[in-house]
DNA sequence: CTGAAAGCGCTAACAA
DNA sequence: TTGTTAGCGCTTTCAG
């Protein structure tokens, strides 16, 4: 299995490289240059470098999706639909990891060596360091989350304080009145927005009574730990409202260690609609940030991008939708949706908005 | 932002591109010419591109992993173990989708292009056609799965015969009677090898009785439409033994939609050990085929190939472990973990069998 | 329509 | 130690 060139199909061919390379790429060439160099092709078993066309070519057909924490089953869903967009438009898919050895910044900056033509990046953190990187890269990125105002980049997020009104909306509803927001950190991008959403959720409920905590991460083990100590306090909450659905998981095991029944005695509710939330019992109620949908368009305006680089940034916020199970409910209804309409794997959703800008 | 090469920063710093490129690869430069050299890269903000490194130094500094089902959170443990030591071996990592648009066999043929330096590879389905590619492939593949005798592949398999002995041994001892196997497909390997294992585990229970029920896939749904089934039949078994974690969820679903408590009525095992397992109540009783060391080893196996192309053929067998929880247990024994001892996500395992050839 | 030649950006002989 | 030169395999002017 020796590498056959262009160079050998040529001389079999009896046709200059030139010639070759034309009647391979459907470029112009006579009918019978054409059927020489195929013949050729077929013979030697042929296959065209996928290195030297790209450095001729300026362009390397392949696309990276760059995300921390892979593992979490949200990212797993994006990185799917990116995928399928992807190697529809012929890329090839790049996973880089940021997690461990190097950070979202490092990710961007080595961008500069051009092995890729595009990537999406899910950033933790966005740092004025990121922000500068990105600015100042030479390959596109779109970016999973939210940026500040006047960042001139394709952006899509989801929509963290809609999410957080219809929980709220729906447990008042369901006549919890004592409610705990167990937040992942902080200083990541969803900390802070679910944190600012959960508050603005809350205000419209003035008499409401809640309290937050911070779970060390977005895990199981850290919502355990964390729903543990909300409930050790004097006053139970009568429903916890987990920033994802991994922390819901965490929380409902705690309660379940506590002798407390759910949803009698606390109600529970997720983000993400993960797979898990249909798997746990009491199924979980969980709002759908609709990550296939975003992992999507993220990949659609990266394509759109390459294509037209010079076109205007776009951000594209997809709508959140809430989907009660039993984990939320006083009685035993059945899971239902609440607006907008948007099944689990629904391909067919429009977006929620879209701005055009820069 | 536009493409510095290598030329400018020579240029820049008053040497030659060759000095210039010795400088920056550490080869051998006075102090003088690498000072300047470094400044002038510095100043420039000089990169070296990845495409035309690749194609003058014969490789790609690429690996890829190439799955059917990326979602299956098996194949998604194994991607992250691969990437974890991928990555810290400077290779980036490529994700190939061989479900969808191209098939196994496709992705294989695809390896003369050249675009990586070698690819894990997890087939569903084991053809004459794709051995035949893969003794062609002129770049190294290692195959997850089991391969027949006498392919010179390197490979990492799991060892489902010692699986579905843990298994029916474990529900014999735990009084079990009468098992119902629900399998995948049988023409896929994972399929046709746990149909083998369960047979031959099996026979040492002579006064068992046992079905055997094929599922459409390895999924909730089917799992779920498939043991729907089972349990119309007359006799009731008292344990289900599904061929992994997903039909066993769709078992479980199944069983409480007829009314029936696990285990009291009936026991529920699956396989792969996901964190899917844990998560459900009542646990789920799983074999962990060591996705993740799976992984490593098969990205430890290609690193190992591709630093010795003619090194023999290893083929590693990873040992499974019984991991029992609440839904195979006749009381309510807490947790435990039957031979061999390994923990979940534990790094320092040890093979379970290597064998060199050819 | 075809061939010769240039060159994508880089590294590695080979001389000097 | 350094610069000159020759490619890696391919596509693409540019003459013919």
């Amino acid at each position: 299995m020796v590498r056959v060139t262009i160079t050998q199909v040529a001389a079999h061919a009896g046709v200059s490289v030139a010639s070759a390379s034309r009647a391979l790429n459907g470029q112009i060439a006579s009918a019978e240059t054409i059927a020489k160099v195929r013949h050729a092709a077929a013979v030697l078993g042929y296959v065209a470098d996928a290195t030297a066309q790209s450095l001729q070519r300026g362009r390397t057909n392949q696309l990276a999706y760059a995300v921390a924490d892979i593992g979490n089953p949200v990212y797993v869903e994006m990185m799917s639909a990116i995928e399928r967009v992807v190697s529809a438009s012929g890329y090839r898919l790049l996973l880089s990891s940021t997690g461990t050895t190097s950070s979202s910044v490092d990710v961007v900056r080595d961008l500069g060596r051009g092995y890729v033509d595009g990537m999406i990046l899910s950033p933790l953190r966005i740092t004025d360091e990121l922000l500068t990187a990105l600015a100042q890269s030479p390959t596109p990125v779109v970016v999973l989350g939210r940026l500040p105002d006047g960042a001139r980049l394709d952006t899509v997020r989801a929509d963290s304080f809609t999410a957080m009104r219809l929980i709220v909306d729906h447990l008042v509803t369901e006549g919890r009145r004592d409610i705990a927001f167990v937040n992942g950190p902080t200083d990541t991008t969803p900390g802070a927005f679910r944190r600012d959403g959960f508050a603005a959720a809350v205000t419209s409920h003035p008499y409401l009574s809640t309290r937050t905590v911070d779970a060390q991460d977005f895990t199981i083990a850290a919502g355990y730990t964390a729903v543990r100590q909300v409930l050790a306090g004097d006053q139970r909450p009568d429903a916890v409202v987990a920033a994802n659905d991994l922390i819901a998981i965490g929380a409902i095991r705690a309660a379940e260690d506590l002798g407390l029944t759910i949803p009698r005695d606390i109600a529970v509710t997720g983000i993400d609609n993960t797979e898990l939330a249909g798997v746990v019992r009491p199924g979980l109620t969980s709002v759908d940030l609709g990550a296939e949908e975003r992992g999507r368009v993220a990949a659609e305006l990266l394509l759109a991008r390459i294509a037209e680089p010079s076109r205007a940034a776009h951000t594209v916020t997809v709508a959140p939708s809430l989907v009660v199970r039993g984990s939320s409910l006083v009685a035993g209804h059945g899971p239902k949706r609440v607006a907008p309409a948007l099944e689990h794997g629904d391909e067919a959703t429009a977006f929620g908005t879209e701005e055009a800008a820069g």
